[in-house]
Formats: C-alpha cells, structure tokens, sequence
DNA sequence: ATAAAATATTTCAAGCTTAAAGTTTCATAT
DNA sequence: ATATGAAACTTTAAGCTTGAAATATTTTAT
C-alpha cells in the first residue's frame, strides 16, 4: 500500500496504481509531521484537533453523528475522542429539549480560544511542508482530486 | 485535519492548506474502502497487507528496520503486525549467521501465493476507486506528488 | 395504544499506532 | 580485555480505530 521508492511495474491501469501510493505516502508523511508537532507544541492529538477543527467551524454545535459523518470516522470512535476533550475542558455536550437520544457537542470558550492558536500554527506548517507547490499547481491538484471522488464516494 | 465540504476562507497560503484537506479526505476515504474490502474479500487489514506487499517484493527478505523504514510506521508497530503476520504462517523470520541482533522477514510460499491474489483484487480495485483520473492526469498528479515530497522530506 | 422498526449513541473486543524505556548484541576505544 | 556507546529489536502504556453488539429514545405501522 506504502510502496515507495520501488516503481510499479509498468502496464494497463499501473498509472492509477502508481497515483494511489504517492497518494498515500504523500499524506502519511505530513501527518506523521503535523502529529509531532501538534505533541511537541500544544501537547495534544491529530484527532483530537481535527473534531477541535470541526467544531469551530460549527459555533452552533454538532451532533455526535455529524462529527462521525464529516471526519469519515466511525461513531465509537468519536465517543472516546469526545470523552478526553471534555474531560480536558475545550468541549463541552449540551442536552436538547428535542430529542433525548442526541446531545450537541460544542467548544468551550476555552477550547476555541485553545484551538485558534492551533490553527494558526497548522496553517502555518502546511504553507512549510507544501511549499514546494506553486498556489497554481496547488489550485489544479485540488480540481483533480476533488472530481476524482464524485465518481463513487458517498454511495451509501 | 479533514475539513470537508465547507469551504477554507480565502487569502494567501489558503490553497495549499484546501490541497492538503483534498489529499487527505481522499487518502482517508480510499483507505477506508480499500480496509472493507480487504477485511471481507481476504479477511486480512491493511496493515498485514502493507508488510506483505513490501516483503513480496524483496524475496530475499528485509529487516524490522528495513520495514519501519519502508512503511513510515513505527519500530514497535512492525513487530505486532510481524507477530500476527508469523502466527498465520504466512510470514517468517529466519535467524542470520552475521549479526544475532537481526532476522530476515520474508514471506512463506503460502504467504506468497496469498499475497498475488490480494495484489491483483487490490489492483483492480485502485482502478475502479480512482476511475475517474484519467491515465494522463494520474501522471501529471503523481509527478507533483514526487516533487513536493523532496522538499522536506527525509531531513533527518 | 402498542408493537415493530428506525435512529443516535455508547460499549466492547481486537487490533493498530506511537513514543519511550528496556534488552540483547555488536562495534569501538582505550 | 574491557568498558563505552551504538544499533536492532521488543516491550509497555496510552491512545486511536473499527465493526459489532447493546442501550435508549423516537418514529411508524397497525
């Protein structure tokens, strides 16, 4: 899956082969990266950031199952992740009137004002560890890799 | 991490910070379909067939190191999924005159043989997941890829 | 109204993952 | 020869991850 520096043999689809392992040892690395630093500098997790990452986009709040949807993880894992930032104090579940099965898990005010500064940082880092592609070249490689997903993603 | 459909803010040093959001939805949502269908079709995960597609291709065996390296995973990670990866008999490792320190990992003829099926399906499946890209764009995308990749990476 | 089905979430077991500490073996310098 | 350090690997503790089973609540069908 990894395979790296050994090229694929060559032949009918290895193009698409060959896409998929630079894929995946491009986003391997910079999130080995992005999980050192987010340790080293805010002592703190790349899931935990990320459903940090979700919130704050979400000031209203999200359900449990947005969270599991949007971060294509599984429900039970959001529960665990969920648990350690509350019990950290940057988020908080609030119970609703409507429905007693759901409660909206939001950000503390200390858990936005914690994770602004965390996304300064990362937007930082990624400008460091990207810099060697051009904003153009950046720009075409989101169109392509945003087009490639409609074919089959969300097929539920 | 895996900001999804919203939209980044725009200004300057946004579009790598959207790329590496694209890279790594896509990266993620591969992977967890490539998971499923490993798990159902071979009842193995992605990890097991990680080591076996790197041993696969160095039939005189590799290090633990070797692995690590190879992998981007962790020193410990390799000895669990090696352990798991013996006790199926589909792996072994064979003690080396030299250096006591050290064993050669290298797949059994079982393992071999198991590993070129899960290869071909694996393959098939890259194909049908990224159908979408055509052969040339994999090119082009898979050359940027490389060409980032120098540029911090393996500075230790 | 009541049963059945659907929904939202949590719990659980097994496995993956890392960083750090520990063990064994080898290489090097006195 | 012996100590010192380096190298290869394993172990450990904590956390992440999944799929499946369990729980609680709401919705739907009768």
């Amino acid at each position: 899956m990894v395979a790296g520096p050994l090229p694929v043999p060559s032949g009918p689809g290895k193009d698409r082969l060959r896409l998929w392992i630079r894929l995946l040892r491009a986003s391997r690395t910079i999130e080995a990266e992005l999980r050192e630093r987010l340790k080293k500098d805010f002592d703190t997790t790349l899931p935990r950031f990320d459903v940090m990452a979700a919130l704050y986009r979400a000031p209203e709040g999200m359900l449990m199952s947005d969270l599991s949807r949007f971060l294509l993880v599984s429900n039970g894992n959001v529960t665990g992740i969920v648990d350690r930032l509350v019990s950290e104090g940057v988020v908080a579940r609030a119970r609703r009137n409507g429905d007693r099965r759901t409660s909206m898990v939001r950000l503390t005010d200390e858990g936005s004002k914690s994770f602004a500064a965390m996304a300064a940082a990362h937007e930082g880092w990624i400008g460091e560890l990207l810099g060697k592609v051009s904003e153009e070249d950046a720009r075409r490689l989101t169109g392509m890799l945003t087009s490639f997903r409609s074919n089959w993603e969300g097929r539920e």
